[in-house]
DNA sequence: TGTACATCAGTGAACGCGCGTTCACTGATGTAC
DNA sequence: TGTACATCAGTGAACGCGCGTTCACTGATGTAC
């Protein structure tokens, strides 16, 4: 058996290798230079060079490929998110790695983005070990982290971590779509922008949680 | 002249007597209903019972009617807003209830939000008082009056208004876009994780901007 | 190592569909006199 | 008040297009013996 064969799969007349690696990839550029509400399947197909018949013996539909799209980008973003807060013991810092890692991801692959969030059919049967459900999980548990540590507000968790999750989802969506390259006091300020708002979120939470034990102690 | 026949122009053979503002009715409740992806012009005139060539009396394209659509979103939201604010003295309430507002109008018009946030050609052609401009510029005000009064962090008011709409703009977003219906423990509780959200938002502003007045007076 | 055969992963034609847009047209409306 | 005429706001046919999906097919691959 000549391993030629497997190590070049470029050119094959039939089959191709790996041709649902392939669509997939395809896929992530039409997503990224057109948007997801025109991806078609036939021109995924055509990107890759094969019959628009073909994705079907891989994908059942168009809607079934974005799905396995969203999957991918949700496991991505989790795994950033993860790394991100690998050895970082403070809390509150590692709140901050973590939220910038979501917009920074988001940032840096916008097509991600289109795809996570998006209504589809389905989606509430969203299983809680799901990529997205991971990734919330992230954030979730560098909020309660937190808040244990008296580095954030008490109350209810989950309203925490929904004001935090709010906040980075807010201000990646509203660079994706456009807004603020309208606003010259923004544009081009990502970076300086992201860091001021992580930071002073978290020194919000920080002074609050500090005035709530003088009270108390009161 | 016989008044009746503008009173009742209901059923007319030929002319519709206001089929612009009717396109735009079906408009909106087409984008609610199935997105703004999927509308269609065609679609827009059949729902009002006109031929599919007659909107192109009254709009240029589709893109045409959707850029109506989004300056009458804004516009409705804009006013939402300063109403809210109108009579409201206290700062910080201004900006609780010019938030509340901004989630509020996006909760009750979810098809606002689908054509407000849509990247489109010259969409960087924003005149600086177009109802978009003068939305934002609400809450920028409002943010501004906080940190005049002392209860916002100091520093500059562009960046903590940015924050402030990240907040209410990814509370809106995630809601819309489902994410939340998934999670047992948000789903169901939009008026209550608003307010929490929006409160903290502000008690932690306050903390804040209070910390600092007390280490710069050591 | 060689061969028969099942399975896999492509092809290409075809189906039916709805879309945006254009165009020549015509019925209805409003205005000048 | 009546009439001629310009303008407005519809109609309906047609253009070209690309889509999702199905289907019978066939070339390539891998496996049992």
């Amino acid at each position: 058996v000549p391993t030629a064969s497997r190590q070049a799969p470029a050119k094959r007349a039939y089959h191709h290798g790996d041709l649902r690696r392939a669509l997939i990839q395809a896929a992530w550029r039409l997503v990224r230079d057109q948007g997801v509400d025109t991806l078609t399947l036939r021109e995924v197909a055509r990107k890759v060079g094969v019959t628009h018949a073909a994705p079907y013996h891989h994908f059942e539909s168009r809607e079934a490929l974005l799905e396995v799209l969203a999957d991918e980008a949700f496991a991505a973003m989790s795994d950033e998110m993860a790394e991100a807060a690998a050895g970082v013991t403070d809390p509150s810092e590692r709140l901050f790695v973590v939220g910038r890692a979501y917009v920074d991801h988001a940032r840096a692959r916008p097509e991600h983005v289109q795809v996570m969030f998006r209504r589809y059919p389905g989606m509430k049967d969203q299983s809680p070990d799901s990529p997205g459900s991971r990734a919330f999980a992230h954030l979730f548990e560098a909020v309660l982290a937190c808040q244990e540590a008296g580095l954030a507000p008490s109350g209810d968790p989950w309203q925490l971590a929904l004001s935090a999750w709010s906040l980075v989802h807010g201000f990646v969506k509203l660079w994706a779509d456009g807004p603020l390259d309208c606003i010259p006091a923004y544009a081009e300020n990502f970076d300086t922008m992201r860091d001021h708002m992580l930071r002073t979120f978290g020194a919000s939470w920080r002074a609050l949680a500090q005035q709530e034990r003088a009270s108390a102690a009161r």
